[in-house]
Parts: C-alpha cells; sequence; structure tokens
DNA sequence: AACATGACCATTA
DNA sequence: GTAATGGCCATGT
C-alpha cells in the first residue's frame, strides 16, 4: 500500500491534516511519521504545492522552531495564523517546542502510553 | 541526462 | 548560542 511516487506527498498531507489546533510539527517530524526519515525537505517542498485549504500547512515549522518561509512569501501570515491560535513567539520569532510541538497519542508499534 | 535550487535535518566544531 | 557540512530527493532548466 501507498508505493506510488504521487501518493508519498500525499502521505505527507494526510499528517499535516491531523495536527490539532493550537499544536505545531516539524518538516522532518512529518517526514519521520510518513514513514520517510531524513526527507525532511520533501516535506518542505510538498507543502509549497499545497493543493487544497484543508491542509493547516502553517502548524509546520522548522526543528529550530522557526517560521522557514521569507517574511514577502508568507512567513508574515503564517506566524499571525499561529498567533491566532494561541501560540506565543519569543523575542527572537522562537516557537517554543517543548510546549507546542504535537505528539501524536497512538503509535503503530511502539506503545508510549 | 546533468546541474542547480529548495517552506529541511542531524551532526560537528 | 551560531556556523558550516553532508545527506535527502523532487522540480525546473
Amino acid at each position: 500500500m501507498g508505493s506510488d511516487k504521487q501518493s508519498k506527498w500525499q502521505e505527507f498531507y494526510a499528517i499535516v491534516k491531523q495536527v490539532p489546533h493550537g499544536k505545531v510539527a516539524s518538516y522532518g517530524q512529518i517526514a519521520t511519521l510518513a514513514g520517510y526519515y531524513g526527507q525532511a525537505r520533501q516535506v518542505g517542498y510538498a507543502l509549497h504545492a499545497v493543493p487544497s485549504d484543508d491542509i493547516p500547512w502553517h502548524r509546520i515549522i522548522n526543528a529550530q522552531g522557526k517560521i522557514s518561509l521569507n517574511l514577502e512569501m508568507g512567513g508574515a501570515v503564517q506566524r499571525k495564523m499561529l498567533e491566532d491560535e494561541g501560540i506565543i513567539f519569543s523575542e527572537a520569532e522562537v516557537i517554543s517546542l517543548k510546549k507546542y510541538q504535537w505528539v501524536p497519542q497512538i503509535d503503530p508499534e511502539d506503545n508510549q502510553i
């Protein structure tokens, strides 16, 4: 299942949709959850071409807790949407991953709970 | 086909 | 804390 090359992006989108309101996830996290560890760059590439409005692309930031987009590209829009969800930025424009990073409750192979 | 670019990440110094 | 390096691989020329 899911061996098509095109479905890779679709898997990324499916996981991004699962990120709840008020939480964020990193590009690498999405790639890992989709089963493509190390392909974080492809997640960013996929999100650059988001096909629909149902995908909360703004909840995806980089591993440093910062917004990767340039302000002109839409970084300002992304930041505004995150703040609108109650996420606080530090003085250095950094989001506390410790506090806001999304942690999936169910794991397919490991029982964390 | 080869090369350069890119909404990245982990490691190392 | 920052900066540089290697790796990843889809797209466009």
